[in-house]
DNA sequence: CTTGACCCTAGAGTTAGCTCTAGGTGTTTA
DNA sequence: TAAACACCTAGAGCTAACTCTAGGGTCAAG
């Protein structure tokens, strides 16, 4: 059921450098080693790898989902921070959205500018210049 | 007319610091000096600065306003050109926005997926787990 | 008994866009 | 004349999340 590093990396499709990394950063605890050296990852382990991947895909970095990791360690009632953070990371989206939003819309009346235009220069550029 | 570079840092309101990085980078040509060394910046070296700074607003690489500038550097048309980095950058932008779109959406479907629980454990670090 | 596939460590390198440091020159104000 | 302040250079450091390098160990198959 152990599974080396080379394994465990293939289920996550990650490198095992990037295992390596989390263990050095304190994601994860010392691994355990057999005598040789080699690190066995066991159910427990994969299990808070999956967390980690997952937590990461819904945009955590890796110090946020440290600290979510702490409390998924705590035994008592955690949601009150756990949903704080939820939060914080929506309004982050909200905003980012927004700006980018904003961004498209103001590159797309760039286009707009030159559409049809039969100027001998570029008026894209020149709108750079303000 | 001509100013020192501390001078064209307030004006954009960056670091002196900035400037010599785009110089460095080869954003700016070598910016003429005098005798003593000390940076003089014309009207044309603001214009391209202002650019710079106009299209990484705009959401653009300092790797691609280099190229922007070779654009604007040359006498022919170059509006297709030009044209074609706007359409790939509005691409760009509505894939992040879209991302980030769905990311929201599944970050907001977390939190209501605590709401009003009454269970004692944390559904949304639960759902961490899958 | 050697080749190849895997594993190990410590530490350096990558990316973008700055930012800072150390050590020095020049200019301006009290 | 001396302190304060802006300027100069070369090069190192910062952030995040890896990624790679050098040098070496372990193990099964042929």
């Amino acid at each position: 059921m152990h599974k080396k590093i080379g394994e465990v990396a293939s289920v996550f499709d990650i490198s095992v450098d990037t295992l390596r990394y989390y263990e050095k950063i304190g994601l994860l605890d010392r691994v355990p080693r057999s005598d040789s050296g080699v690190r066995y990852y066991d159910e427990l382990l994969i299990g808070r790898i999956r967390f980690i991947r997952h937590a990461q895909r819904m945009g955590f970095s890796l110090e946020v989902v440290k600290e979510l990791l702490k409390l998924r360690d705590k035994p008592t009632n955690v949601k009150p921070q756990v949903r704080e953070m939820i939060q914080h990371k929506l309004t982050e989206l909200d905003q980012q959205i927004q700006d980018l939003s904003q961004l498209r819309d103001e590159l797309q009346a760039l286009t707009n500018t030159c559409k049809d235009s039969t100027a001998a220069y570029c008026p894209i550029l020149k709108e750079f210049e303000k």
